[in-house]
DNA sequence: GTAAGGTATCTTACAACGTAAGGGAAGACA
DNA sequence: TGTCTTCCCTTACGTTGTAAGATACCTTAC
């Protein structure tokens, strides 16, 4: 599994075949089905892994606070390991943490005064922006702040300005200025959605 | 272009070789060479018809309004074709369709009055719902409301409800109620994330 | 001390994949 | 009539996950 999970991270998910995890542990391709059963179970595993690293969010502290620290956490995991959303999107049965993680979220936003039905809203909807933030954040084809410069200088000179002024405005006077960095926009969205569910579950009280 | 979705769409994404399509088509694998360069290409395009899809927000109609209107029609149009969200997840230039798109969103924001930095926070947000909802509506394991509940009934037998106990909670009192249907939870987000943006702008302007 | 059985590894092989290389037939235009 | 372009073909290669079965070692039983 550590083999696993650092391959995928050094050489990305493509180059994690059965032969090259093989080669890394020492042995041959074969000899890893004495310990998994194929190839899908490594997978299940490194989702189980991911979930693992997740901050548990806890009763004790307020709700707002400890699912804010738990989404936070979440996205620098999932954009540590780039491999991460697009493994757990082809998963379809959850290992033991990926549960506890989920029984821990969804017990945080019940002690926290939410009743069933907006619990299931708020964790469908606090997960959502997590796993979709972090999938258009890997979708970029930028990383750092020099790839963002040259990629939108390359765009910028070669679209018709006319039939995109939205577009290169937003270019030119937001992703341009220094100090942008797409990861920001994170906590914005978080803290919206925060503040709406607060607001939701007051005026759910009210009644 | 069209058997290639037709394909994708009946026997899943996986099952969308260059042999079959071309088996589909009437010719040998490599006969498609001549079309598209490789399969990455088919790809792209694929993205590219799949933005097309989607319903263009306009400057004319009120912001909330044609915004809800196309994130509404962006997710029927990805959970309509699954493959989409895994298609979309690893491509990395957009096409003509979808950058068109882009600019009608942000455009549509900016006739809204929102500033340049709170459109591209507006965006972020709104595609990241549509995105991350999509990926864990097809992340599910079930699809109808009877494989919900046999599935439901078959992990609280072997779940520990002692150790689960707010999983439980949730499954029994509302994903096993009749008329559940996870892809209601879109709208819920979808509204709080738009008042949130309406609440964002006024206060901007205030100042 | 030796036989038996389990555990971990090996070699070999196969079907399916994307696609490189190059050949052949049909129509267009000189 | 001859050449060019377009479209399709066959063949072949390297890579993938993994099925089948042989082989080596370590434990435990007698």
């Amino acid at each position: 599994m550590r083999a696993a999970i650092a391959l995928a991270d050094k050489e990305g998910l493509e180059a994690l075949t059965m032969r090259k995890l093989a080669q890394g542990l020492g042995v041959e391709a074969m000899s890893l089905y004495h310990h998994v059963s194929n190839k899908e179970a490594i997978l299940n595993e490194m989702v189980d892994w991911i979930f693992g690293e997740f901050r548990l969010p806890t009763t004790e502290e307020p709700w707002k606070e400890t699912l804010r620290a738990r989404a936070i956490s979440a996205h620098d995991v999932l954009v540590s390991h780039p491999w991460a959303i697009h493994v757990i999107e082809t998963r379809r049965d959850p290992g033991p943490l990926t549960l506890q993680h989920h029984e821990a979220v969804l017990a945080c936003l019940r002690h926290g005064g939410f009743s069933v039905p907006l619990t299931a809203h708020a964790y469908a909807l606090l997960d959502s922006h997590i796993y979709g933030f972090v999938m258009q954040e890997m979708t970029l084809p930028f990383r750092t702040y020099e790839e963002v410069e040259e990629l939108a200088e390359h765009i910028l000179a070669q679209m018709p300005e006319e039939l995109f002024p939205s577009f290169t405005e937003l270019t030119r006077e937001y992703i341009l200025k220094p100090g942008y960095a797409y990861a920001n926009e994170f906590a914005f969205g978080l803290d919206l959605i925060l503040d709406g569910l607060e607001r939701a579950k007051e005026s759910e009280q009210m009644t």
